[in-house]
DNA sequence: TTGATTGCAAAGCATTTGCATGCTA
DNA sequence: TAGCATGCAAATGCTTTGCAATCAA
């Protein structure tokens, strides 16, 4: 919601299009998927895409949001990113812009940002050794500007006690 | 081997250090694990590490080699990565020296690289949103040279056949 | 002595796979 | 119809945990 259905079309089209050109068929299930995922702002886990297409039809299989998900990456639609909780999260990929993340070790906040210098000074890396890059992840962990200096940053864990990074769950975006 | 031994008792008292300073003791396992460890050049799983550490000593068990290297990781000495093969690499962490990573995705080279105007740049961006980056990580993923325009890239694959990513077994790296 | 450490087996978790059934093209 | 897609249950594969025995400080 909140979103133009002209929004949906276009990757809808996309999306059928691939298929199409892959040989694979269009279903129900499929077609719920996509929509209830570009309607997520974020992030998400296939997992937790499941629970939300369980509200709107709850006979779809978690297998089938975990096949669909990939397939959505393969079609050039979704990424799968990582912050450190052993987790795999989608999100929509825009072929226009694309983002990097900063991600708070203590509270679990995370921050798209954009850097077209460090875009630039990629592709000028990558062109010194002779790859083509066709995508890329950069992320930095450490402690947001609410984190950093407060008392959350070592709480209460005993000196050298182990700084594992934990993605809460109520996690922010801010862009 | 070809290590100078001064460079392991600098790690070795790092470590012995850190031990101390956690209230942690120091053991024979924890040792061999270490020592084995810096000898590895690039990256390593925790099962790889252990079919090493067995062939010095076969009583030590798998479980202690995830302990030690999550412990080394604590510790400042490595350091964890991931290709996209869903396993975690360890590498030794250079307090000095940082790197990032391009992986190739048809032969699975890995290629260490490092750009100080990109480390720069991200230190602006953090900066920019009051963040105080502890730690980073950079990976481009596409073809190297030697896959890139190759009849490698695409295989025998159908077309729109998943590309994913799978970091082969003989994998090298360029410095 | 005391509590950290170890190794084994068992448990956990996220993700994938086998397979019979259901459905798209 | 043909064969791709689905959902369930079972299987994977990596990683962590429980626990009794062992060992460092």
């Amino acid at each position: 919601m909140g979103r133009k259905a002209k929004d949906f079309d276009e990757e809808q089209i996309l999306f059928e299009n691939y298929l199409r050109s892959a040989g694979l068929r269009r279903t129900e299930q499929r077609d719920l998927i996509l929509r209830t995922f570009l309607d997520v702002g974020d992030h998400i886990t296939s997992e937790d895409l499941y629970r939300l297409v369980s509200e709107k039809d709850p006979t779809v299989g978690l297998t089938t949001v975990y096949r669909t998900l990939k397939l959505l990456t393969t079609a050039g639609l979704a990424q799968e990113v990582r912050f450190g909780d052993n987790k795999t999260y989608y999100e929509k990929l825009h072929s226009d812009e694309h983002h990097d993340h900063m991600i708070c070790t203590s509270c679990g906040l995370v921050i798209e940002f954009y850097s077209p210098d460090i875009e630039a000074l990629q592709d000028e890396m990558a062109a010194s050794f002779g790859f083509e890059a066709t995508h890329h992840s950069l992320r930095l962990w450490g402690y947001c500007a609410k984190c950093k200096g407060s008392a959350g940053k070592l709480t209460n864990a005993p000196p050298g006690a182990e700084p594992r990074v934990r993605v809460k769950s109520g996690r922010t975006v801010v862009r």
